[in-house]
RNA sequence: GGUCCCAUCGUCUAGCCCGGUUAGGACACCGGCCUCUCACGUCGGCGACAGGGGUUCAAAUCCCCUUGGGACCGCCA
């Protein structure tokens, strides 16, 4: 028993890491924080020709942004070829593998022939008891699986699941290159690395009875199995780059936080009674496999969605400040090389916080902090730039040049005694003010804005508009 | 074609293992309140046990079938 808890996160590195990728790695993850096991790395590059170092810097840059720390690694399989040479020599000596000597395309033509017909397209054995090699074929190492009865796992997730032996075929575990395939590295992996759970999505489930042969074959102990669902696309297919933006990096560039982004994929599919909000230190706490669903979760943006909108409003504000500022060189409002005053743009933040459902929003909301309108809402323009605003507007650049401080405090004070001079309530007054301002009818509370863009300016904007309104007369 | 997995509101899900709930929560949507606009917040509404058989006094819950969806069957992982 209280085996020392070891589970692997393995991906291929053929691409970004995908929103299910990144579930899986989350639940690895969480899984071994909970038990205080360990959180392995691992890159499956045995695929020479479509793996690419891109891909495994994107992979641990996004784990990297979801606060995905592993403790060992990253291992490579392409660093490990000595390893599986060897064990797949002493398969070959136990003669529990052999050589297969048929070719691609031979067996292609097979499975073809095999699919047109209705027959199950698999490997038909033929090279079993060879004994010869065939001259001018590299072989392929392949396992012998045993072809009565059945092979059972057990699955955490999906309980006992059994499979008829004669469904399976004598796999390859070695290409004709010298290079293990998947589930042969697999195997070797997990079992030398002593990964004592391996989660993964179910996609692998139907791999897992050719692997236990391996185990067996081997006279390994296999881990724990725990085999979460898919996530699919809201089409009910699985989630794939048709679906949009699936890479977690497209995320954190539309302006997600990466405590949304996790908070948001560890519930598709795990649940913890109605709780929607978990802190990173309550998932840790709480998570377990058994509360993990059996069927897959469709991706609903919306959700995500407002998951950001709540860590954007109640997150803190210095540091949204600073993760905005990429946004704001983006949108052309500040220039690149410069460091904005972030007490200022804290100030900034402060009125968007609860407003704005992305950082990319955010930085939208805010252009008006740091450019004055260069036109006006048409709208607005018709139902609040009118002459008789004229009048509110000089008496509010009066009291606004007399005031002494200028906090909202005063800044509400201004107000009052021009609302009281003119007899108008404050919505005549305020969203005139929004729109000569922030040049649009939406914006954060008025005495918020004017404060936050300071006297000079909200002078000079208020006259600006005064000129404006004057010339369509 | 074969094997395997899955099935509660549009979506994520609680409940299922250990039958008895007005089947709960969240997102989205709709309406009220709050209010200087928007948003937040708050109150309310809409909305589901895929279908059919069993077992049982009683089934979302246990069993079977059907249907639907998904995965795998590669010298990809």
């Amino acid at each position: 028993m209280n085996r020392t808890i070891r589970v692997r996160f393995a991906p291929s590195p053929t691409g970004y890491l995908h929103l299910g990728g990144a579930r899986t790695a989350i639940f690895n993850w969480l899984f071994a924080r909970h038990h205080r096991g360990s959180f392995i790395l691992r890159i499956e590059d045995t695929d020479k020709s479509r793996s690419t170092e891109e891909s495994i810097r994107e992979i641990t840059e996004s784990l990297r942004w979801l606060g995905l720390d592993w403790d060992e690694g990253p291992y490579r399989q392409t660093d490990r070829m000595e390893i599986y040479r060897r064990e797949a020599q002493r398969l070959l000596d136990e003669k529990k593998a052999y050589y297969c000597y048929c070719t691609p395309e031979e067996l292609e033509e097979r499975r073809k022939r095999a699919l047109e017909e209705g027959r199950m397209p698999k490997y038909d054995g033929r090279c079993r008891d060879r004994t010869e090699p065939r001259k001018g074929v590299k072989p392929v190492i392949r396992l012998k699986v045993d072809q009565e009865g059945e092979t059972v796992v057990q699955d955490v997730i999906k309980g006992e699941v059994v499979y008829p032996n004669a469904q399976l075929d004598d796999f390859i575990l070695v290409r004709s290159d010298g290079t293990p395939t998947y589930n042969f590295a697999v195997v070797v992996d997990d079992t030398l690395m002593e990964i004592s759970h391996v989660i993964r999505g179910d996609d692998h489930l139907n791999n897992t009875p050719k692997q236990i042969q391996l185990y067996r074959a081997f006279g390994y102990k296999p881990p724990v199995f725990a085999h979460v669902p898919m996530i699919l696309g809201p089409d009910r297919a699985r989630l794939s780059k048709r679906h949009g933006a699936t890479s977690v990096l497209a995320y954190r560039e539309e302006g997600y936080l990466p405590e949304a982004l996790l908070n948001f994929l560890v519930r598709l599919g795990w649940s913890h009674g109605d709780q929607e909000i978990f802190s990173k230190e309550e998932l840790i706490q709480y998570f377990s496999l058994e509360h993990v669903g059996k069927s897959p979760a469709v991706y609903n943006p919306e959700k995500l969605l407002w998951l950001n909108a709540h860590y954007i409003s109640t997150g803190d504000t210095r540091r949204l400040s600073h993760l905005l500022v990429p946004f704001l060189i983006e949108g052309g409002l500040i220039p690149k090389g410069k460091i904005p005053d972030m007490d200022w743009l804290c100030r900034v933040v402060e009125t968007l916080k609860e407003r704005a459902k992305t950082l990319k929003e955010m930085a939208q909301m805010a252009a008006f902090y740091f450019k004055a309108p260069t036109e006006y809402d048409p709208k607005g323009t018709e139902r609040f730039l009118t002459p008789e605003v004229l009048p509110y507007f000089q008496s509010l650049v009066c009291k606004l040049e007399a005031m002494g401080h200028f906090e909202e405090e005063e800044v509400k004070a201004a107000f009052e005694a021009v609302m009281r001079k003119h007899s108008i309530k404050l919505k005549h007054l305020a969203q005139p003010c929004r729109v000569a301002l922030t040049g649009k009818t939406v914006s954060p509370g008025i005495f918020e804005v004017i404060t936050v863009l300071g006297r000079r300016e909200t002078i000079e904007r208020l006259k600006r508009a005064i000129n404006f309104i004057r010339a369509r007369l």
